[in-house]
DNA sequence: TTGCAATTTTTTGTATACAAGATTACCGTC
DNA sequence: GACGGTAATCTTGTATACAAAAAATTGCAA
């Protein structure tokens, strides 16, 4: 089984590149608060290394749409609100109905033994009743229709918003366990709309999965969310003395 | 009049953001050729300072799909083939027909004057018969549909996804400079639609529109424009003596 | 106590220096 | 003359150092 990466994917882990994705996670699993800074200082003492890579990974990372930094005065975690949620979601759908009516188009028989594979991944997930551990799961079923999608252009765009959008999902996953069991279903059924290569059935399976998904985790968020969804105004200094390698 | 600015736009332009314009520019109308290698010191030459802010410089624009970076091997113009110009526009069409869609919703008063200056200053370029500016003017009015829109993730999407169809869009402009009049006439169809508060319609003209542009598009790179998209395989040192300031 | 201003401190932006991996050239051997 | 391995060169990745801009603090006066 031969799999199409879709990016050239560095094998040599840069240091930039590792902070990127440590920071990354701890923004979307929610270690870090929105609105708390992001001093440079800090994070080299974290990770022990100097400026140079922290940099860069901040950089990327603002341009996920993950942290905001102005210009001489730092960078921070990006705020959370329900209308970014919606603007996230509606370019979402956008996205990827289009990427599950290009993977249905594309789909072979090996790619299809893969979907599978990462289905039973979902349910094996499922069954652990952890959170991050079915996130994982469905990012990598996600992740698969993006690649089958053969398009890369959408896949890099998609891995953009996606990033933003993990951190509401995983909120909401956290909040309402009962979301998972849901979401094991739909990715069946949109697996099984792409798997039948039927590029118009797997486009309106999207649209519908996500949207339902859209208006639940807005359910969820604006009523019992609005405390997580805070700011965390005034550069307080993080407080986590999480690990972070 | 108000403007919505969809990012915080940093006034104080940092020295790593005028060298991502600047190479950004060369990419787009052709000054760099696809394949070329982008030397770190041969860019600290021509800018007159030092590596650091050139590397932030080339990684967003990695990010955006204009170059590509290998660990350890360095940077180099991304490839233009038509496969990538079909991808980008798959994806265009998605994201542009939502941004219509939410412009058209959101359009207000003020807003629509401003279509109309933007759709003016179209006609004016066009008058100029210079396809960089007109490309410029087509950019603005674009961008405000997308600042309309009031959805700031899907114009940081769109920023990053149409850098790339400049290139594209940019060859073909001046291969045929004809399309500049029909794209006149579909800007104020699109504006019409937009300033109407038609949703609907809306999207579906610029879908129609995108469509249209994108047949067109490879109809003039598919026959005439393949030596343009050939490749600049082996790291030939750019031969550009264009002032970059 | 409160408001303002100058100073100190913090933090970022840029420059330079060094180390490690990749490419190229060269040389000897077959 | 072609092929393979080693050394020199080039280029990038990372570290450190310095300068400039913001933020915080302190001192003073009302």
């Amino acid at each position: 089984m031969k799999i199409i990466s879709s990016q050239p994917e560095p094998l040599t882990k840069s240091m930039s590149e590792i902070v990127r994705k440590a920071v990354e996670e701890k923004i979307i699993y929610g270690e870090l608060m929105p609105g708390s800074r992001l001093f440079e200082e800090e994070l080299v003492e974290q990770f022990n290394i100097s400026r140079s890579p922290i940099r860069e990974a901040l950089k990327i990372l603002e341009h996920d749409g993950l942290v905001l930094i102005e210009p001489r005065r730092g960078a921070r975690v990006a705020q959370l609100s329900i209308t970014d949620l919606d603007e996230v979601y509606a370019t979402r759908v956008a996205l990827e109905s289009l990427a599950a009516a290009q993977a249905a188009e594309h789909c072979g028989e090996d790619e299809k033994e893969r979907l599978y594979e990462d289905l039973s991944g979902l349910e094996n997930a499922f069954a652990t009743e952890l959170p991050q551990e079915f996130f994982k799961a469905n990012v990598t079923i996600t992740n698969s229709i993006h690649e089958i999608s053969r398009n890369k252009t959408l896949a890099r765009l998609l891995r953009s918003i996606a990033k933003q959008s993990f951190r509401y999902r995983y909120l909401a996953y956290s909040m309402e366990p009962d979301l998972m069991k849901i979401s094991v279903g739909s990715n069946r059924t949109l697996v099984e709309a792409i798997v039948a290569n039927d590029s118009w059935l797997a486009r309106s399976v999207m649209e519908s999965v996500l949207r339902q998904s859209w208006r639940r985790v807005v359910g969820i968020l604006g009523s019992e969310g609005r405390e997580f969804l805070k700011q965390n105004p005034n550069g307080v200094r993080q407080q986590t003395d999480v690990k972070c390698y």
